[in-house]
DNA sequence: CGATTTTTGAAGTAAATATTCCAAAAATAC
DNA sequence: GTATTTTTGGAATATTTACTTCAAAAATCG
């Protein structure tokens, strides 16, 4: 049972002559490695394979592409963290588990290294204010989901009762967007799972 | 005993109108807190309270400010860690120290957030490679520092023997990059501290 | 003083940028 | 088949960008 294009019903006019979810992927692929302000419509238009009109009419504007782009990569290379976070049994064993898995995933040769989401502006002009409002958020909500399994760690008496939820996992948070400026600089996959390794004698007795 | 303008002996032409070290520290701060892409000449110009034909005689052009400003950046708010790294008695407590003053410089209400080193050009356009590279190397400089000062710590003997300098220099690079990302990202410094507090937990037995 | 040298200021330029326009194309609806 | 709707391709646009030009200004040199 395979599908031939978009099996969803026609609407009335012309039908689209390529693949959004791909061409989003493609863009998604340039944003990460050049960043927001880094990349041009030029480039983008390039990548994804089609005209200026048929991206804008797509995806409104440059901005909001790249949201799509952000929401596509952490729905994709982006989301390795959250099964680790949920399913494994100890909470120093997720935590293992996810630097180690995250020495990997910000390292791998079929991907730009570092994290998208960690790496996207940094740096803020005023016309990127509105962008950076919203990766704050995103951000926000991953610094959450892992003081969220400290604080569950906490209530099941794995850690100190007077460990500080927050502050743990902003020192992990600390630790995987330190990792990616240091993959975007060329340290290997053995460095950052040393690392890891490293992060990992930081957790509290 | 103060000094008029610059004491230097007057070359033949016109003088110089402006302070070229006031002008570089002015274009250090605009690209410090946006970065190189992100700064345009007419805000370095502003900043400056220079104009183009100043502005190109005296710097070069864009890249060649950017550099001037990085490196007039190690040399005053950057440059915090190099005496606490020689003059620090024993290695941990050079290293405990050293993020404690990060934890302090990268959050100071009066300068940009975070390390202009750390958080440059961690996207690269082939336009700013080699910008990057420069930055690059002052990086390795910055990690070779660190790990001279845990060598040293080796071989007196406050360290374990097998302990390898390099990746214990990068943990703490990946700690101080880490920072950067989280100061920017709107982090306090209790926060900062905390995870400087954290980190040193991570120092080999 | 007059010649020389360097900086200044303001306007100018060439390229790149994000975005829009519009006629033609390709589908469905009647 | 004709009308309607939507997408396409390519050219056009307005703005911003980094950088240059050049005459006038302001200094020193002889």
């Amino acid at each position: 049972m395979k599908m031939e294009r978009k099996p969803v019903r026609r609407s009335r006019g012309r039908p689209r002559s390529f693949d959004r979810d791909q061409a989003l992927d493609r863009a998604m692929a340039v944003f990460w490695e050049r960043g927001y302000e880094g990349t041009s419509l030029e480039e983008l238009l390039e990548a994804m394979r089609i005209n200026p009109s048929s991206l804008y009419s797509a995806f409104g504007d440059k901005e909001r592409l790249f949201q799509m782009a952000i929401d596509h990569y952490l729905e994709g290379p982006g989301s390795y963290m959250v099964p680790i976070l949920e399913n494994e049994p100890t909470t120093k064993g997720a935590f293992e588990k996810l630097v180690r898995a995250a020495a990997k995933e910000l390292t791998r040769p079929d991907q730009p290294s570092g994290c998208m989401l960690s790496l996207a502006l940094n740096h803020c002009s005023p016309a990127a204010a509105s962008v950076q409002a919203a990766l704050t958020e995103r951000r926000a909500k991953s610094l959450a989901r892992l003081q969220a399994r400290i604080e569950h760690g906490i209530a099941e008496g794995e850690l100190p009762p007077k460990t500080d939820a927050r502050e743990l996992a902003r020192f992990f948070m600390t630790i995987l967007q330190g990792m990616s400026v240091q993959a975007r600089d060329g340290a290997s996959r053995d460095s950052l799972l040393a690392t890891a390794q490293a992060a990992m004698r930081a957790w509290p007795v």
